[in-house]
DNA sequence: TTGGAATGTCAACAACACTGACATAAAGTG
DNA sequence: CACTTTATGTCAGTGTTGTTGACATTCCAA
């Protein structure tokens, strides 16, 4: 209460009820955000782990196994449960490296992308209408403190996305 | 590529590309949200439901299983299960209700607040940072996207929450 | 040829969600 | 008072997603 206007600065908005606030948006948006692929995903007896594996599959076509563990931040146990039924069910190809025989290379089928964009659009049709109600600056502003908040290797990650497409 | 100024407001930041680096920032900020009392929770027996749960007790306390149930979102026997856990190990305590006999009021004990204050530091600080690092005007614009991103329940609850003890 | 990396697979387990069914107590309603 | 509804708790079964640990295979590289 004393300095309210330390340095110069209004830091009101690192008081922890502010942070409180935050946090909890942080856990009611995300539900929001799981919400509609969730739904599409339930039929299908299908989750979130194979949806994120086709997301981060279509972003980088070719990727290796490894690459994608990096990724998703499980064990290949898990991942591989999830890969084998995408195999299986014919959404995802493996090929063998022809570099490197030993590493696996992921690729969409034709009916992986279809599920993909689904699974996506229905996202992004959320996310578009949150970024047009809070406009270009908020957007900005949403993108920047998500950033500071990532761990530094998914920052790196991210930012190595980020860039790939664009 | 046509109109990239319609109605004078430039909207490419609602491209495909845009919507898909903000659904990734969010997937890997989420995991860095939870990263820190995950860590703490590994060591206890506990998982990210008992910090839910233990957080929204504390923010109101003396709520209802019921209302607890609305917030969380999940069935009564998913959070019966850690509510008993959390009762048994002390950290909660479950009042009868004076109004209305059938209710259970929960109230943190000073054990569940002490787990629960750390919990939450470990969680503010690094929301802390992000603000830090981002700025307030930045902060403003996250808080409005994730709100826009929420189901409108959750606005609602998250709403109340957000005036209830400011 | 040997070591290690990349991958796959098996088994067991835990956390956390779900559904469905049933029980109890208390409140509200006719 | 009889009946219904509400709030809560509990039991049993199931599914997804994560974990460890162990082991096999393939194959690059020194």
């Amino acid at each position: 209460m004393a300095d309210m206007n330390a340095g110069g600065e209004n830091l009101l908005f690192l008081t922890d009820e502010q942070l409180r606030k935050g946090i909890e948006a942080m856990f009611f948006a995300y539900r929001g955000f799981t919400a509609d692929p969730d739904r599409i995903l339930a039929g299908l007896s299908y989750g979130r782990a194979h949806h994120r594996a086709l997301h981060f599959i279509n972003r980088s076509q070719g990727t290796t196994v490894n690459n994608l563990l990096a990724v998703l931040g499980v064990t290949k146990q898990s991942l591989n449960r999830v890969l084998r039924t995408l195999i299986e069910d014919g959404l995802v190809e493996s090929r063998i490296g022809k570099a490197d025989r030993r590493e696996r290379h992921l690729f969409l089928t034709e009916a992986g992308a279809d599920l993909e964009r689904q699974l996506s659009e229905a996202q992004r049709a959320r996310m578009r209408a949150a970024y047009r109600d809070a406009g270009p600056q908020a957007v900005a502003g949403f993108r920047q403190v998500l950033e500071a908040m990532m761990d530094a290797p998914s920052r790196e990650q991210y930012r190595a996305l980020k860039d790939g497409r664009s």
